[in-house]
DNA sequence: TATGAATGAGTTTTCATTCAT
DNA sequence: GATGAATGAAAACTCATTCAT
């Protein structure tokens, strides 16, 4: 029933952990948002430091450097894309159609509900070819998507489902640079584009 | 032969104004080489001066603030994509489909020859949702580019060379975004595109 | 004897309030000091900075601009105005014309010994006209003046000793008129003025 | 009826000579008209330019510098403050009191006319005691006027017009003093001053 | 004489970072 | 862990002055 003190402490400092990460995490949403709203180009550590309700000297014993926030913005944007929305339901029995048709579902979704996010990473993915530490981080976000596309791209023409006629590479290469189109033209534009012409065309794509 | 004094003064303003030009190009075409190589976010003014060969007051000379400066960038940007590129030929008289391969083989081609202006372009683009000014200004080449696409397919489609059941606006917005993505993948991957798989995908679409 | 952290927090705090006002408070008197040695023409951030022996950032954490803190001077040598000099004692059971010659003689007194400030004073008076927010703080300081010498002047006409038939307003501006007359003449100048004189034309004016 | 060519040439350059004394002069004015508006705090060449209707280059062509232009502001208010204003007859056959008065009611004249010469004034006074230049010239206007209204009061005194026991010094210094106290509030305040109750109380000190 | 262009030296202000508590 | 205060380095911008024409 009772701790000995050495218990105690540990269940402090564990506790203590969890305030710590609890605070570094609100100060990389605090920078997401700001990078979000304003751009890299104004990002400014006091601004994050006020969004998060601490002082500028508590962002600097979290995080070493403004750099080194931005590098966990940057992981924390990763993170957002390789977990699904909750919104829609796990297809891994579905015909390789429904996975694809379902995945551009999910990202007009996803544009729909946190466009903050691909402005984000349009922010990151613009930076990479100059940051050394960026441009794998988002190559290996690039290299997801493709193969997941190209996997349902081969099941699709496995099972008879799409054209036999279809070269992997190039119609993954294609679908890669549909859905990049997309949403930077979305994020761009003032106007929300409608992926149903979009999803018709990628169905002629690969049916007929 | 002889020239009045009043020609002589005028022919001597006439050069003042060339060599002005001339500075404020300089100066415009160095800030747009700092922001394809370091971006927005690390334009510095100095950089641009120096850059240019002039003393920062100079540059202030020329530019009532750095905010103008960028100003006369995004119109220098502008301004090279409208320019059709040496390279290819007019093609007035040529098919819808011609017209149209063209139009992405010159996309290449520039994307290759000056990726700079992609990048340049893009980081105004990612920028614009929070500037007044660009929004606009952005949003009229996109309709320029948009309504040319409009017409080659409605051209396509008038002379038999296309799909008969083709929708116009639904095509071409898949066409405006195909070439968004293709841009946008180039200028943040290493690795260049290849045109000719996506040139294909794009055949299919307008004529099967 | 202990204290609990809490009080020992507080105490930390309030003493770190008032090493900020004392900060503050050093750089609105090296603020006043460069006023009144090179003039509001010369004022240069730098300076006072030095001055307060402080770097420029440190002048801007307290100070938002260098405005602001001009503002914070205005408000010093206001203050300093309506604090009475400790070398005259309260004469609130003296007679009006002690009262008004001890009036003459501290400011003659206050000529002598703090010369800057009247330096400093007539700086902004001259800029008041052109300064919405100087010009109501310095009326305040006229009428103040005005005041009070109002009421000397009605209470030596009502203990009949001053002159019965002195007209209240105007008397009053006259002898304002005379000390800013003697005040202006003072600090620019070489010579220091001698006010025996100048008070025994003020006797005159009031008793005669 | 024929001019030699050195003829020509002599009243070519005369009237160059007058061109360039219309420029300097318009030089000068424009100077003292922004220190009248900005003060000497927010004097700049470049406004002074502007105003002139000239390039800075030209201003820099007659004045070798900022502080040598403003030299000949000061050498202008003074001839301004040596000139009788056109609106007021020479009284030199007047009784002292006369003049006495005219004197007080042209400066009031003036004060309504022209206060951007008393502004003026008084900048260049506030910067006196801190301008070796500046100092004996302003030196000399007060002694101009100190030593006009000593002869006044001693005209007064010796034809029996003014009290016989009135020292002379004093009177002038106190007379200086209220005139000058009126200048200052004038330009200091929002309201004129009224000369009117100023007069009568001079006029009480003179006579009885 | 006059001017457009250019500039060195400064001016205020900003910013990421550090320090003492 | 957290914070108010402080700061070095740099940022954009200004200004009197000069230069070439």
């Amino acid at each position: 029933m009772y701790q000995t003190s050495k218990e105690q402490e540990n269940q402090r400092e564990s506790k203590r952990a969890i305030q710590n990460d609890e605070r570094r995490r609100s100060l990389v949403v605090a920078a997401y948002q700001v990078i979000a709203e304003k751009g890299l180009e104004h990002l400014r550590t006091r601004d994050i430091a006020a969004r998060a309700g601490v002082n500028i000297a508590t962002l600097h014993y979290h995080f070493a450097s403004k750099e080194a926030l931005i590098t966990s913005v940057v992981d924390y944007v990763l993170q957002m894309f390789s977990t699904p929305p909750p919104s829609l339901p796990e297809l891994t029995h579905a015909t390789p159609w429904d996975r694809m048709r379902s995945m551009f579902l999910e990202i007009e979704y996803r544009l729909r509900v946190t466009p903050e996010l691909f402005i984000v990473l349009s922010e990151f993915g613009l930076r990479s070819p100059r940051s050394p530490s960026l441009q794998p981080a988002l190559r290996k976000l690039d290299e997801a998507w493709s193969s997941y596309i190209k996997q349902v791209v081969m099941d699709g023409i496995q099972q008879g489902q799409f054209r036999a006629d279809l070269d992997t590479e190039s119609t993954t290469k294609v679908l890669v640079i549909v859905l990049k189109g997309a949403t930077y033209h979305h994020i761009t534009s003032v106007e929300a584009i409608d992926f149903a012409p979009l999803l018709k065309e990628v169905e002629r794509l690969l049916f007929y």
